[in-house]
DNA sequence: GTCTATATGTAGATAGAC
DNA sequence: GTCTATCTACATATAGAC
């Protein structure tokens, strides 16, 4: 591939990555992705042979910045404590995405959960990835039921977001966030 | 209006309600309605002038719903925890439709924050009711804090929702079944 | 009130010139 | 590799006969 082509081919993928998220994957047309990048219609089946695939090659994208910034995490400190604690940082640092679309990951898993069964499984890797994550933190600090209590918080971040971006309630979003790195915190208390 | 009227216009809209549901409000057709009721798409418009009006239509028909079951549970007991348990048997009493569709109202409030905000507004109405309700039988009980409660307990219903749809983990139900039972109970002890 | 035929727009996808 | 023109299918919506 060449550069030229690799760079046409990432300008669609970053521009199909954010209109799924703010409106949707079946709502986000082919010519939104055109007038976004500039790069007619027909290009794109040089690059991806359908819709489904763009959205595998979204995915794909989303997945490899995951892991990105799992790797990330893994740098900035060793405590699995406080990386669990960055975990909730999300909800901060993504105050207005979530208030307005939710949260990528939940919400492309409740949409393709209504029409494609394969794609909603890939799209479910990110919630693997971050709940594996999650419980290997745990079990760094030698508490049972890590995957419990992976999934735990998880499916807690999943409520915040939907009921905040349901009620747009921006005070909702900060006090859970509060109220999760309390539990983290009473759940990792070895003593 | 006269009485075949009300029929028809009932059977679109339990047929949409059903489909919009299972496949989404954007991914269902008129033609999908025709098909499940056996009424001519043409027919629709004698009832309703767009298809947001038959959302519209859908909404209300599910608030109404969402009043009977509330009434319902108010003549069930008379006792504020007893009646907050009841809410989250609703995860048991529907774990097939929500493993495989996830929460009607979580799902439909989240799309519906990618295209339209008027309709968002109007589904998180049943938010408001289920919020409200809720907060009634923390205040009964004399609880302080009663709207956070209410929020987090809907918060966790959502959460559990969409992560076991998510996975298709029908154990991950009955366990956050059980734990929230467990936390309701912990936190309308009064002594 | 009901249904058929059709208008009108736009979706995803293709063919082929450059 | 890039872009234009176009195809086919299907969406919502309308007009008007019955």
């Amino acid at each position: 591939m060449g550069k030229k082509g690799d760079t046409n081919r990432q300008k669609i993928v970053e521009a199909a990555d954010r209109l799924f998220y703010r409106r949707g994957y079946n709502q986000t047309s082919f010519q939104d992705i055109s007038d976004e990048t500039g790069i007619p219609r027909g290009n794109f089946y040089y690059y991806f042979k359908t819709k489904d695939e763009i959205l595998d090659a979204v995915i794909e994208s989303r997945l490899n910045e995951l892991v990105s910034w799992l790797e990330h995490c893994d740098t900035v400190t060793d405590d699995p404590r406080e990386k669990l604690l960055l975990f909730t940082d999300i909800l901060n640092n993504n105050e207005q995405d979530i208030l307005q679309q939710g949260c990528p990951i939940g919400t492309l898993s409740s949409e393709l959960a209504k029409d494609s069964t394969f794609l909603q499984e890939k799209s479910g890797q990110a919630f693997i990835l971050f709940r594996d994550w999650a419980k290997a933190q745990f079990d760094a600090l030698g508490i049972a039921d890590s995957v419990s209590l992976a999934m735990d918080l998880l499916a807690r971040m999943q409520g915040v977001t939907v009921l905040a971006c349901a009620f747009k309630d921006q005070s909702f979003i900060r006090r859970s966030h509060q109220e999760l790195r309390d539990w983290i915190v009473s759940k990792t208390m070895t003593g």
